[in-house]
DNA sequence: GATGAATGAGCTTTCATTCAT
DNA sequence: AATGAATGAAAGCTCATTCAT
């Protein structure tokens, strides 16, 4: 009857400790938070995570590959980057939250780009591809990718904030149409 | 003998806490850390302060402020902000990850924009000056904010990181371009 | 296929201890550790030993009775607890670090010598015998009693810290001449 | 009125977790513990001492020069021993109990023998003395030292543990007199 | 204004012990 | 007998904040 696998019980946590960093903050959440939240004592939860920051890199690699296995086509990305948006907001939260902002607990074996990379590949594949057909002009692949990846983040922020007056998906069109603008061959 | 102001005094206070926060990041800097680094007992720091939000809350508004003034037109808003980004990195660094990351920090009294407000207004204008001279075509003004908050930061960030293989300055001329054309009237 | 009986699993539990414990010393060493150097599960452990304090007391006891089956003349005690120092050092070692450092807990049942007795009762038996021959002089048995313990223990005190230029065995000769001359008759 | 200063205040702590260490042991004494007794609270304590280690260090320093200050002759010695084991018991149980038996806290700048050097010079030099005179006869000196301080050590904890029938004094002549015998010239 | 010793709540982490299986 | 996930009290330590001087 051990229904829950130990490896269930990761993702339980992984999942609770995205949601409570991403609403709170890295600092402000406690692992008795998380405990708590997920329904399991304190000490227990070392049996999983043996520290707080092991957790942190964890969280980062589940959401990168998360977010890479998806992403072929323009509007596909922003489609998608607004769904998880609404329907998994803790996950980019947490990405331009808890991993720009907390790089120092990062320091060992996740150093930069290295712990997103299969996003970044997806990335990478997806200018070469447009590109090679001749769609996309041939610029620095750092200048596109900044396009981006800032360009989305910026927008759930200021979801996030409140501060536009519609929701996301009422913005998906023009910013499609202006990073296509901005990418394509002229 | 009383030379320095207290004025004068907190932007030292300021200034010393903009670059410790966006080196090490808002929890690991201590009050400690910034009185030695200011060379001012702790007790004293509290003479300025009364606490280390209220530090915080302050330091939005300076660089909000230090932001807004210049900014007129695309390239020279890139170049003053990769300018920023090299000579008082500090600022930025601090708008990316300790505001963006640390919010609730700033609960009272600076709920979403309104503590930016500076820098928006400026941009506003600027987008209002474009779209009325007939060479911005006429979009949402957030579809265009997040463009350039974003991407700017975004290019900020890789170049923090060490990930860009060329100095800042080197795409100013594609990102400008970029930006145009996403923006400009087809 | 029980082979293995209830009382050669507790010897070897004890054994595997002894070595943690003097090793690592009594506090380092957690149940857990112990559990798998033996290879059985920490719950199983305590089939065998209701507690770490009654198994520090078992221990107490294990040594004390390997000590004292073989003492009868000086050299040999001298030859004996040096080779027992090279050969199962974790036996002295045990006595002089986590029994004399530890004491408190064996509070109940094995206060002072108590639980030393077969050791000492040797011991005593040496003087008596000495005394009676005539070799020895007859003076306070615990006079006698610390000069032993406290030479030869000091001496392996020592040889663990490596600061003694030569192995342990090279002083046996100067350290029974030293004992023989400060106990023999006049 | 500032009566107390800092470097009294440290003293007063030494003293007390000395007192404290010997009497419950390295691990069962807590921080806690340790402030409640000086009388101030646990943060402060980590301004006179960073780590439990370090005072643990500093502590041992403290003994050894304590000790090292008056040794000249057997008798002194033993006499003085005794003295410090009755008036302040502490030093002595502190000494073999706690440093003995956690050397593993003292890695760093205190291995072996180097925390004790003043002791130990005081040693040799009354060794060297003793041999020049031609008193004493040539022998080496590790042989004598384990001597004494063993035969030391063993009968100050034989009398902690109330083995001993008499008060620790009435056996200074037997001891004195066997350490002279051991070590004297034939 | 200035100092820095003092406070104490609260954090992360450990580990002896239990208990459902 | 055996397992190891689960528990929770308690440890060492940090740091924003206060306050006597």
């Amino acid at each position: 009857m051990a229904r829950i696998s130990k490896e269930e019980r990761k993702t339980t946590i992984i999942s609770t400790a995205l949601k409570l960093f991403s609403e709170k903050g890295f600092y402000i959440t406690t692992i008795p938070d998380i405990a708590k939240q997920v329904g399991m004592s304190v000490g227990n939860f070392y049996n999983y995570f043996t520290s707080k920051d092991v957790l942190a890199k964890e969280l980062i690699l589940y959401i990168s590959e998360y977010l890479g296995k998806s992403i072929r086509e323009i509007y596909e990305i922003v489609s998608m980057y607004f769904n998880m948006a609404n329907e998994r907001p803790e996950m980019i939260e947490y990405f331009l939250r808890v991993y720009l902002s907390n790089r120092e607990v990062f320091g060992d074996g996740c150093e930069g780009m290295l712990c997103v990379s299969p996003f970044v590949t997806e990335m990478m594949m997806f200018f070469n591809d447009g590109v090679e057909s001749g769609e996309l002009h041939n610029q620095d692949f750092f200048s596109a990718f900044g396009l981006f990846m800032g360009y989305l983040g910026g927008m759930v922020f200021l979801f996030g904030e409140k501060i536009l007056p519609e929701p996301l998906e009422w913005y998906k069109e023009s910013i499609s149409q202006n990073i296509y603008n901005a990418l394509k061959t002229r």
